[in-house]
DNA sequence: TATCTAAGTGTAATTTCTACACAAAGATAA
DNA sequence: TTATCTTTGTGTAGAAATTACACTTAGATA
């Protein structure tokens, strides 16, 4: 560490992660947000984050701030992009790493955080102008999310363990924006034989309950090992 | 600058950018490496890449590495993933963003680099195990070539201007390690109305020759803009 | 002039996708 | 107790896309 220049290549740019963090409930689909309690950009609103420890990788770091932030582990995560813009922070050069993670709303519980900081569940069509680049990030992260989702089993994230299709369906629906049609939505879904039926329906509704389903994961990691693909 | 904790968040990783450089000549998809000339991993096979300068984003500092290794400019380029282990590199913290690059092998010209460096093109399946954890930057740029070759136009990108429907297919078929029928992978992309037939055919060859085609960028463009989807 | 090689072309069979309507369940109101 | 209301659950026929497949043509070489 001592005879390299390489050691001695300063100024070095901050790095942080910052989390997009989905949620969906009641019908729409929520990103967790931070309001700002200090300068710059105080009062806005901005993804959660912060700086990358010397003794952790990016993943590690974004784990972490989940964890802090929502008390949730084990979810699923994801890195989205890294952004470094020169004076994309205006105290000086920070490069970030952003990631995604999709929760299950139900388990969420608020996390006393900094004082300094309120955190709040705003639905999509309702995030206002986020602080520093944080505007293109949510658009990327949505831009995976839309992509994504056709072609990997992620949208059982955002759901209860237990799940019925119509939920499903609506949640394909919210992302995707787009109305797809119930009986040929429920056949894809359930040809592809990753969805495990617990014979019970839902209750307490004026109406026919719909049945709860499962994602049978096990299953899906055996086959998607032989090459199977999932599509919706 | 003076008075805010963040400026002080010491001691930081260094930050570099490295660049898969993929090209394909003589039906052969080849990536450019570096000899490395100075420990660690001294006499290994790595990819060209270098330190983030404090008045460049990450893409201005992959791009201009990719011209001192090439002396390629405006050629397609895009970011991977970025990799921070803690030990990924044994001379200290060093977080990296990666980005493949797509470029036609005709017009690369070798640069004169480094003195301790030596440039040369490996075929996919002839690289040697690399240093650092470029292996598996190289697993993560093969994925996303593969996945993106089929819904954005970018094989384009590692032929001629002008190239012929039976190298195009050949260039899918390496990428995608599989076989495609002749008539239905000429029709398919034909059907995609994007490429412009310039009426000639190669000559010098003792079979009949193949007509030249090239990619419509400007209709393309238009297109995606109104939404459509290029798929093969 | 014959031969060789790869390019160029169309169609039928199969599969996938799309559109669409009525019966069943279960709570609520009369 | 019965009628009503709302949403779930289900099959099929037509359209569209995908797949499989064979012969002719161009152009150089022997």
């Amino acid at each position: 560490m001592e005879t390299n220049k390489f050691c001695y290549e300063y100024p070095r740019p901050a790095v942080t992660t910052d989390c997009v963090i989905f949620g969906f409930d009641e019908g729409e689909l929520k990103v967790l947000l931070i309001e700002r309690g200090i300068e710059p950009y105080k009062g806005r609103w901005a993804f959660p984050g912060g700086f990358l420890n010397m003794d952790e990788n990016s993943d590690e770091c974004a784990r972490r701030e989940l964890f802090e932030e929502t008390g949730l582990e084990n979810v699923f995560i994801e890195q989205l992009y890294s952004f470094s813009d020169v004076d994309r922070d205006p105290r000086g050069r920070v490069i970030t790493i952003s990631y995604y993670a999709l929760i299950k709303l139900a388990d969420y519980k608020i996390q006393a955080g900094d004082d300094a900081e309120k955190a709040k569940w705003f639905p999509i069509s309702k995030v206002p102008t986020l602080a520093f680049d944080h505007d293109r990030i949510l658009r990327i992260a949505m831009n995976r999310l839309r992509g994504k989702i056709r072609y990997q089993p992620i949208g059982f994230e955002l759901l209860n363990e237990k799940f019925t299709i119509p939920e499903l369906q609506n949640l394909y629906e919210i992302i995707l924006e787009a109305q797809l049609d119930r009986r040929n939505f429920r056949k894809k879904i359930l040809a592809t034989g990753l969805l495990i039926d617990h014979k019970e329906s839902v209750k307490g509704v004026p109406h026919k309950g719909a049945r709860y389903f499962s994602f049978d994961k096990k299953k899906y990691k055996e086959l998607s090992e032989r090459g199977f693909n999932f599509e919706v």
